[in-house]
DNA sequence: TATGAATGAGCGTTCATTCAT
DNA sequence: AATGAATGAACGCTCATTCAT
């Protein structure tokens, strides 16, 4: 009951089913999650009460790596396209440095398993990442689109992007080079 | 001669499975695939010789249906910019009209089921549509991104958007256009 | 529902039931049946009512092949000890040359499938196989054993025999001989 | 610590089986069988991880009891014919006590699926009652049969005399003591 | 708290048999 | 008569979850 008797195991939980969604999709057993966590099948569901609050939970923590990455280092003093770009090439290598999380990520996002609670939770976070794409969507460019449009488009043409870093490693860094060129021309 | 195995039946299945996935996401059991065709169980494995085969001529069924679409009215001697409009607004159209069918496509695109066999026959179909989308990358924009990019880049922007539509439906038309001139700036 | 349309046909049915049977065993499909023979799924219930008359009938064919090996210049002349070496040799080479066939044979009787009419239609067959085995149970040494028995004992024995054979195929000739001594020990 | 695997319910589940399989063949439902011991249908899953396994416990389970039974009062000082005599009645009275376990290792030991591995294994079991059969072979009877060959003709010999008890209960002990007469005649 | 055996509903698939053609 | 699509019960097996230890 007491959820949180071992921080570390439930973040093992957490990290083994990333990897075991990655690899065999949303329908990874819970016990292969457990064992590649190193715990027994049953204690999983001492520190989640069902495979959906597990999946939910691991949405969350996913999303929160991604903002701490982006966060570390960010040129708070830098103007607007300084900033945009930081946001766009740390998220780039966070996803290539962690493909599985962010297929993991991917995988969840389409499950129709997160729910709204979780989605506004991940909404929730704000700071210099939000502050600068709310500073974008002033542009002349997002007249007339909705709150968070910048965001979603810049997650769109991530994905997009990476499945193209995927196919080609070598050009990574001309790849997101270039692809945030065609999305600031968008913005400008 | 015995009954012949019928088209309309192989649709059915289909068009069930569309909808049955859009629901329950891939995990929606063959069972009631075939119950909502109309069928009994084990007609299913008549048309199909398992779940992934049934899976995969799905995503091909799906995404021959949007080319169709694509395609239907196609105003093959119009500028550049229009060209790219009409594929715009059509397959918005399309989604917004088939939402369980596009929430399937996505879905099936992450799973990990479609084989490269698939992937390759969805690329196969050529057209005015192929022929625009070409155009599109010799521009200055593209240079330097590998071909598909602005396919992939109009795909992503595209779910973005329609992720808007179904929270505002009423602004609909509004959103469809204002998108596009966001794509747009960034392809001129 | 006449039983006998092409004779050709029950035949290739049940030729074909021997083969998958051997491979696969009792629960060979009756589809894969069918195929084998040449013809539809569906005919094969044309020629046997369901699957375990199929099975009964190809276990009394078994037994009538055998039976027609072992007459098939039989020494009818000969003294007991040889024509019972005929009948040992013969059935010996006819298991060696339809190794499918006795596989099979060996299943059904285990199977629990073959009716005591079956079995009873299979004991009808007389000559001078049946002869001879009557002839042999005279002897002393089947004194206060039921009739039947030197036939069993020597159905026994040969299954023995012939499985040695299968892992020394070179040996044939010497086993056949050398098995047949112990068989004649018993009965001399 | 959880509940420890508990070698009643696997001898339970074995016990089921061999009665299941003398009833309904190789194809007994393993649903039926984990019913029969007591259980839940996946519960079996947790004993042997498929019905092939199953199978293969079985039959090695099944002949470790003969052997058992065989090994229990032997006659270690006596003469070879005495202890030819102890293993050919044993094995008689161990085959009318358990009928269906008879049965079920005759179905497992033609069915194809008793492994080259499991073979081996009941194999391997060594004591006097193959030092017995080794010590038969030694004689002018089986010269020029290869190793085992005693073994094999004992077993083919027990298989057609039971059959016979089987339709004469009542005389049973006659039946035994004269098919071992017949037997020994051969080995003499 | 941690363990892993136990549970049984649920799934994908097979197959003997029926029946429209 | 011959065909093979249609049927649905049945099967082996999986897995989220519970619970005795």
């Amino acid at each position: 009951m007491a959820r949180l008797r071992s921080p570390e195991k439930r973040s093992a939980i957490l990290e083994a089913a990333a990897h075991e969604i990655a690899e065999s999709g949303i329908g990874a057993p819970t016990a292969k999650i457990a064992r590649r966590a190193g715990l027994a099948e049953g204690t999983l569901f001492t520190y989640f009460v069902n495979k959906d609050e597990l999946l939910n939970a691991l949405y969350l923590q996913l999303k929160s790596e991604i903002y701490q990455h982006l966060v570390a280092n960010f040129p708070h003093k830098a103007g607007l396209e300084h900033r945009a770009w930081h946001i766009w090439s740390s998220y780039c290598a966070w996803a290539i440095r962690f493909p599985a999380k962010r297929k993991t990520a991917a995988q969840l996002k389409v499950s129709g398993l997160i729910t709204a609670v979780t989605r506004a939770a991940t909404a929730a976070e704000s700071g210099p990442v939000d502050a600068t794409l709310c500073e974008l969507e002033q542009r002349e460019a997002f007249r007339g689109l909705p709150p968070g449009f910048a965001s979603a488009t810049m997650g769109a043409m991530h994905e997009a992007t990476l499945e193209f870093i995927a196919q080609r490693p070598g050009e990574r860094k001309k790849l997101i080079r270039r692809s945030f060129l065609l999305f600031w021309r968008a913005c400008r």
